[in-house]
RNA sequence: GUCCGGUUCGUCUAGGGGUUAGGACACCGCCCUUUCACGGCGGCAACACGGGUUCAAAUCCCGUACCGGAUACCA
């Protein structure tokens, strides 16, 4: 039997880090085992369901690189089906019309209010007790025909227990007076969530539903209506839940744009890094290696090693250095500076085209410096934002210079103002210039000035790059070149600021 | 409330009867160095608690505590 699983997301909002590892997981699964990787968007709440949520999930999809197999499945287009099937159920004698009039919506609080309804019938609430369970098939008939309107509720077994085996959590059980007779069919005839779910996964044949495990009580309420349908269910793995810092659910009312994967992008993260990140959040392939390309996650994942216990997303919030999980920060710069050049390159050229600092001569005349200097500035970026902002004096005249690198390397030092122009007059008799040359030069130029060569050369570089840290002097005025070198020595630019 | 899960350094985790309980991130220190967020070396730091089973328990069993999830004519 072919492996199918899919990927489904409700519309109503960006793509969560939480549904994004849910799919990553759902993906690797597929891939591993050479199975269909599909989507389905759940958008059966008309009311919160949006276009543009669509395309956020789509897009935070195709940055992750999780591609799809065949065509997305609307749900909303299969209502016809979904009534079809509870219709189907209630002339079986397996459901029933409820003709209780809907509940007022209470003013509390969704989740207060339903707990509070469940504590409130503890101990007491038979969830067999409903009146119209067991009215006649006529007498429903006509007061359906009259025109009263009715759910439709599965007629849940008196005694006996639903159970299935989880691929992580092993097997669940759960007693039918625990579960309540769901309703399939709400009274104006839309379908509810576990209805429309079984009816999908039958009709898409997903093999293996893996998904979050705020769904495994959802699970035994499906796998009773797969019972109902005379179809064997497939196979569940629930996965562990990630969460914030308090341990509490992670919202995007709560915690805002962490949570959403658009965020990631737009923040200068590697899609690659990233999903290597998400990968050993409740994954690991019980190895030291933490660095693993794509092909790699696809060859060793396995439900095997999905954990039980959930997860927490580190960040401090008001900290901008730890605006997000510090692993995944060190994830994205570990890519940076060690990937295969060739493989950064096309992430590293949008980005500087974005800031307009891309010329084209970095394709053909200026193509080994443009790679040389990539190769050398990224040793200590972060996010390929840095390339703009921090590495923008390597591609750009126009640059700012960061006020605690002149309090720190030119200000405390008053003798650099003339000094370092002085400098360039030395650069400017050079031959050749390349760093040893340079470092010759340089440091003839401390002997005689009697003082360190620290302070000449961060001097240099606060001038020439605008910031105090970076690579070797001597790299970067090789770098910059001769030309460039002598005129940021001479500006006066940082010293009027 | 009830049902269902879970609990190894601050965080992500390895280990699942005998380990100095391992790694990574973060943090701290030292080294390298012209700076540094690179690199190297080192340090701090964990088996929730109580009972059992066993020669031996972080590991198996039971209980407690705590955390999470679920309870809906939401998805």
């Amino acid at each position: 039997m072919t492996v199918r699983v899919r990927f489904a997301p409700s519309p109503t909002g960006y793509l969560h880090i939480g549904s994004a590892r849910t799919a990553l997981f759902n993906y690797l699964y597929a891939r591993h085992v050479g199975g269909k990787f599909l989507l389905r968007v759940e958008d059966t709440d008309l009311a919160r369901s949006t276009e543009e949520s669509i395309r956020s999930i789509l897009d935070g999809l195709a940055w992750l690189e999780l591609g799809h197999d065949e065509e997305i499945v609307f749900q909303s287009d299969n209502a016809d089906k979904h009534r079809a099937t509870a219709k189907k159920l209630l002339a079986e004698g397996k459901a029933y019309r409820d003709f209780t009039p809907k509940a007022a919506q209470s003013d509390a609080n969704v989740k207060d209010a339903i707990k509070d309804r469940a504590r409130a019938n503890q101990g007491e609430k038979n969830m067999r007790d409903n009146p119209y369970r067991s009215l006649s098939a006529e007498e429903g008939d006509a007061r359906a025909a009259a025109g009263e309107p009715f759910a439709i509720r599965l007629k849940v077994a008196e005694t006996g227990k639903s159970s299935f085996e989880d691929g992580v959590y092993g097997l669940q059980e759960r007693d039918y007076a625990e579960t309540e007779d769901l309703v399939l069919l709400r009274s104006d005839g839309h379908p509810l969530y576990n209805l429309a779910v079984v009816c999908d996964d039958i009709e898409m044949q997903i093999s293996h539903v893996i998904r979050g495990q705020d769904h495994l009580t959802n699970t035994h309420k499906q796998v009773l209506i797969y019972e109902a349908l005379g179809i064997i269910p497939p196979t569940f793995a629930h996965l562990p839940l990630i969460m914030a810092p308090n341990k509490g659910k992670l919202s995007k009312r709560k915690h805002g744009e962490v949570v959403s994967m658009t965020t990631y992008r737009d923040a200068g993260f590697l899609a690659a890094a990233f999903r290597n990140f998400l990968a050993l959040l409740g994954w690991s392939a019980g190895e030291e290696k933490e660095i693993y390309t794509l092909a790699e996650l696809v060859e060793k994942f396995s439900l095997d090693g999905i954990h039980r216990s959930n997860a927490i997303f580190n960040f401090t919030e008001n900290d901008p250095r730890r605006w997000t999980d510090d692993k995944a920060q060190w994830m994205n710069a570990e890519y940076i500076r060690t990937m295969p050049l060739d493989e950064l390159l096309p992430f590293v050229r949008p980005e500087l085209k974005a800031a307009k600092l891309y010329r084209d001569e970095y394709e053909d005349d200026d193509k080994a410096w443009f790679e040389n200097t990539i190769n050398l500035i990224r040793q200590r970026f972060f996010t390929l934002k840095d390339f703009s902002n921090q590495g923008r004096a390597y591609f750009s005249e126009d640059y700012d210079f960061d006020p605690a690198a002149i309090e720190k390397n030119l200000a405390k030092f008053p003798d650099l103002r003339s000094w370092l122009p002085e400098l360039a007059e030395r650069f400017e008799v050079m031959d050749s210039f390349t760093e040893p040359e340079i470092e010759e030069v340089v440091k003839a130029f401390t002997e005689e000035k009697g003082t360190k060569l620290g302070i000449i050369m961060n001097g240099a570089r606060t001038l020439l790059t605008g910031v105090a840290v970076g690579p070797s002097m001597l790299s970067v005025f090789e770098t910059l070149g001769k030309d460039r070198s002598i005129l940021r020595l001479r500006s006066q630019i940082a010293w009027n600021v």
